[in-house]
DNA sequence: TTTATATGCAATATATATATTTCATAATGC
DNA sequence: GCATTATGAAATATATATATTGCATATAAA
């Protein structure tokens, strides 16, 4: 599950901590998805787009052939 | 959740158990999403996206006030 | 050298997405 | 009428996202 987040939180100068904060989930759970290791739900994905200010396709999308 | 499946779904001419069949679920997990009584995963929504040719903001973007 | 900050990782616990099975109902065609 | 298809829903089981806690390391600042 690769994805952008981490490059839009360092744009937007927040910490894994002030992202789970801001999210509402903890720590590790924002590094684990910055790493491609969690399948996150689309809540979780979607409180991440409004913490960084960008569109779930910005963050999330992959092509199908990238898949797996 | 709040979502668009439903309607790509139908736009597509797939039943809930076609749709299901694409994307490696059942049914009921299919309905229970168009419902919006789950939270579904970012791969889930993805397989989605592919089954019915849309994109993640298409099918499942919603603006922040809307969420909860 | 010490202290604080940021990140990674591992182990266990908990919540919940998803599967499985079953039943109900409405619509359609025979 | 009966059979089939599509959908909704409920009950229980399983897999996994997420929490919690704790430890390790690297970096920077004092």
């Amino acid at each position: 599950m690769k994805n952008n987040v981490k490059m839009a939180r360092i744009q937007m100068n927040l910490t894994q901590q002030q992202l789970a904060e801001k999210t509402g989930v903890t720590r590790q759970t924002v590094s684990l998805i910055e790493k491609g290791k969690y399948n996150p739900s689309l809540k979780l994905c979607l409180d991440i787009c409004y913490a960084v200010n960008k569109s779930l396709n910005e963050l999330f999308w992959i092509d199908k052939e990238d898949l797996q």
